[in-house]
DNA sequence: AAAACAGTTGACGATTTCATCAACTATCGT
DNA sequence: ACGATAGTTGATGAAATCGTCAACTGTTTT
């Protein structure tokens, strides 16, 4: 912490972009792989759809189908995606199979998520 | 269209599925479409990785390509795409041009994220 | 003005992702 | 046991995505 000449906003001055205080930290490889496995799974509006829908609710397969208007292989293969990624659980129940967010965290990132999607005008 | 029947055409428990309260809501398709487009830029881990840091602070093009240790021109590809998205807001000075995270929002969904994905093990 | 530096862009090929369909398993009703 | 209902799975083809490279713009320096 020299009595440098500080300069307005952080240069990238003279020669190297000389870190003018904290280091940045490179973030680890492996929770942003974790953590872009979830962000892709949610990146894909008929997916995002069905989630939206588990965001209120258990629902079985079938009701999704219907909600959705959709074919039900079609929701089951998003389930399957989706469960692969820990963000839905599944529970069978005689014919039924009811699935679920995982955690209460999916759950605030999904919902989060549409907020600000909601709020954003779409350019 | 004869007698009406507005029953679901299954009964899942006979009642369970018919909907006990409150009925669910489908998802804005405009705000999916919106909320899947930022999730999708965010699921990719040169992005988020490049995103990670910019979450700490403002910097440049070439920064950025030299933490990353990637070339420039595909840095520069991914902040285009996440412009795009007014994920991230540029500004330029002199040579330079400046990246940062485009709102509080979206900072709190990849530190969201970020945190998620560092707590779970992934399987 | 020219050279050098910083960054952007469009295009192309390689990979990934997605929807669809047929065939399969699992549970219930009779 | 048989058929019907509920859901899963693997394969296939079509579409979107990503990295790379050459060529371009914009800014500073000499």
């Amino acid at each position: 912490m020299g009595t440098m000449d500080n300069e307005p906003t952080h240069a990238c001055l003279g020669e190297q972009h000389a870190e003018n205080g904290v280091a940045v930290q490179l973030p680890d490889p492996l929770v942003c792989a974790r953590t872009a496995a979830i962000f892709r799974a949610l990146g894909d509006v008929s997916r995002l759809s069905l989630l939206a829908l588990l965001a209120q609710r258990e629902m079985c397969v079938s009701e999704l189908t219907e909600k959705l208007s959709d074919n039900l292989p079609a929701i089951s293969q998003r389930l399957k995606l989706l469960r692969s990624e820990r963000i839905v659980r599944s529970r069978r129940q005689g014919k039924h199979v009811y699935y679920s967010l995982a955690d209460n965290h999916i759950a605030l990132l999904i919902s989060n998520g549409l907020e600000h999607g909601s709020e954003e005008p779409h350019g």
